[in-house]
DNA sequence: GAAACAACTTCACAAATGTGAAGAAATTAA
DNA sequence: TTAATTTCTTCACATTTGTGAAGTTGTTTC
């Protein structure tokens, strides 16, 4: 098997057991792409087209303010599935722009076949479940961090949970997720090596 | 049938179509309950044993931190569901307290119950996701509120999309959920109302 | 490798919010 | 209704973070 697929399964399989069947749907209709930093591959304003998986490679999401500014709503590295689900699902034009921030190695499955295999089995809609379910979690948590939290101590917990996103994404893109200012990022950075 | 469960099937509807029989279904499982104000009806460290809909009332969830300070992490008026999902789902203790700030209708039903009334449709399951699609939203929103808005655009914000919150319950809990300080949260009003 | 560009840091100052105490107002209990 | 309790406001001052400019470092492009 792929060693992208097997990375994708492995991955699933921290959520739920795959039968046979569906392992064979998804080499079906997941197609392996390729592609170099700082493309964006679902863009603000267009229903997007794909459901991602980053077999590896560091992604966000963000949109553009009304004051012309950049919001990186969220950053991502593999595995894990990436995409707005939302718009996704609804069939809406999307608010955010998903940007590939390094070279990445995706997964992808097309909407249309996403209708296709829904149809097929309870088991995507448990795991849809399942995915939906944490993703709400972490959200939560993030709210909850934002709300609790001061920006040197979101700083910091970034960096004790994901130390390979701050080292390898470019820091605007972080203080824009942590809600800091760059300016402000780097006076904490440097207060924080004393 | 039963007003409560008339406001239930509306609200649910707002998303699904109900077949008759997952009504019948709802009107065996589901329970009026009413409470008095505040009081806790779903404690923290304990499993959740209840998914309850708020048929009116006002509710919130909180923790208490290291610091022995009360964190609102929800608060939410009727209609509509009110449950710490991930702890009711995955059957473990919850780290929040359910708490009733006013007097509350409610309609609830059991755990027990819902294991058995998942097995019987489609139904509940494509509801449950899409409920959970919903409230990741929600959260997402909150996440992005609270990373690009100030502690006075953010009560702005809730006054305008739910004055009858802030109408309704203490600000001591508007403020924690909020993530502003009691003070200057009262500041802010004040600055707000000249 | 030099020039051009982007990313990061530093600084002085400004603005927003936190803190804790004291008092006013509102609510609840007796 | 009065007393007790809780909630809300106000204040002076402390702390944190924002702002914009300037300079440094790093990276890309030709």
């Amino acid at each position: 098997m792929n060693n992208n697929f097997k990375i994708l399964f492995d991955y699933i399989r921290l959520l739920i057991d795959i039968p046979k069947i569906d392992q064979e749907i998804c080499q079906e209709y997941f197609k392996p792409f390729s592609i170099t930093k700082d493309t964006i591959i679902e863009p603000s304003g267009k229903i997007p087209e794909y459901h991602n998986f980053i077999v590896s490679g560091y992604m966000r999401n963000f949109y553009t303010n009304e004051q012309g500014l950049e919001i990186t709503t969220d950053i991502n590295d593999g595995p894990r599935f990436f995409t707005s689900y939302n718009h996704f699902m609804h069939k809406t034009p999307s608010n955010e722009n998903l940007h590939c921030i390094t070279d990445c190695e995706l997964l992808r499955i097309k909407r249309d076949d996403v209708d296709v295999t829904a149809k097929l089995g309870i088991t995507q809609m448990k795991y849809t479940i399942q995915v939906l379910q944490q993703q709400l979690e972490k959200n939560k948590q993030r709210a909850i961090d934002h709300t609790t939290l001061s920006a040197q101590q979101r700083y910091v917990k970034l960096q004790k949970e994901h130390p390979a996103i701050i080292q390898n994404i470019p820091l605007k893109y972080i203080a824009s997720y942590l809600g800091i200012n760059p300016g402000s990022l780097s006076r904490i950075r440097n207060e924080l090596s004393n």
